[in-house]
DNA sequence: ACCTGAACACCGTTCAAGT
DNA sequence: ACCTGAACACCGTTCAAGT
């Protein structure tokens, strides 16, 4: 549990390069593996062969990283949810993919999901870079859903409403999968197979 | 920030009565208030006039002590559900009063739900009060959703995958709310009517 | 039994100083 | 600019000791 670790790297020496990104891989890696809350800036330090307070160069303190790595998980969340919707043709099947790149986003990068969603960022500054990082990834599923509703194929209701709905379908299986709630990945999978399923017979427009 | 706290009681005095129960009210109102990162042994302690010490008395660690909070939370989630199924006459209404519980149960104890599924007590001892009471609670979930389908009223598919569905749209539902993703009381209302209409017309039996 | 006080090995953060 | 090392005010936890 103890036992000295350090070094990696000459000490005395300069870091050179991209510390922030270092700072940020090694902080992701301990909150993996360790848990958010067993995260320690003076470790993260020892690990990379730097000072313990180098980190303040890159990072106001502990709440900055931590909202940095919320923000990088926004930003990638939006990206690879778009991806899903644009690549999958932008249709009803799009929009199942969206779904089933959302929690596979959330199973992939554990650490990220849990500092976006794990209340240890206060969602003050409302124009804060996070905030803005949030809204936008929220407009993807928003914009989707927009597209679906004009083609006729979703219920024509709120819009937003029903936004946050689906969020909250995605959100609660992608929680209760990294909180090991559910019991091995197949069950994730089935789980997430059905809620696609049942969530599209409670959405979509009747066809008859 | 700081500043001197401390007293409440006459020092040196024993704080006889339940001090165990102290400790988790203490510590609910400090995560509640501060969120569960700022949460330290020794202001739960200072705060109720009482040695840094005492606290190991009635738990092991602080680990143990968040694991206390996560069961009690399991249990009252539990009675809460269950007594909205029952007083609701065990049907497909009964089941909305039981969606509309479970999140008013996170909504009135946030403290309690963060750390029942934030990452902070891992779920190792399958044998543990914790995994009990938390099995326990999703047992009255499937056995309303086991009933329902015994009525024709729930389509006939696997119920424990039916129930981890449900389960899936309100934890998500808390879970936003919680994490103030919605804004205010006004927003989580309407997601939660539209959220469990949706669901209604996404898992009940066809009916013609 | 239940509680105390000192002690230990840690934290985040600041600040004067080095290159 | 970027980094260091010492220092400060905190942590959780242990342990001998008190009632």
């Amino acid at each position: 549990m103890a036992g000295p670790l350090r070094e990696r790297k000459p000490p005395r020496a300069y870091h050179h390069g991209n510390l922030r990104r270092a700072l940020l891989d090694e902080a992701l890696a301990t909150i993996r593996t360790e848990g958010v809350s067993a995260l320690t800036l003076r470790e993260i330090g020892a690990r990379l062969g730097v000072s313990r307070t180098a980190l303040y160069r890159h990072f106001a303190d502990k709440r900055a990283l931590l909202a940095a790595v919320a923000t990088e998980g926004f930003r990638m969340l939006r990206q690879q949810t778009l991806a899903a919707w644009e690549e999958g043709g932008r249709g009803a099947a799009a929009f199942q993919s969206m779904g089933i790149a959302y929690v596979r986003f959330a199973l992939a990068n554990p650490s990220h999901y849990r500092v976006m969603f794990g209340g240890f960022v206060d969602p003050e500054a409302r124009d804060s870079e996070l905030a803005i990082e949030g809204e936008a990834a929220f407009r993807v599923l928003v914009d989707a859903l927009a597209a679906l509703q004009r083609d006729g194929i979703m219920r024509a209701e709120d819009t937003v409403v029903m936004a946050r709905f689906v969020w909250s379908v995605v959100h609660g299986v992608a929680m209760l999968a990294i909180d090991e709630q559910l019991h091995g990945r197949e069950s994730i999978d089935e789980l997430l197979r059905y809620a696609l399923e049942r969530l599209r017979t409670g959405i979509e427009a009747a066809t008859d």
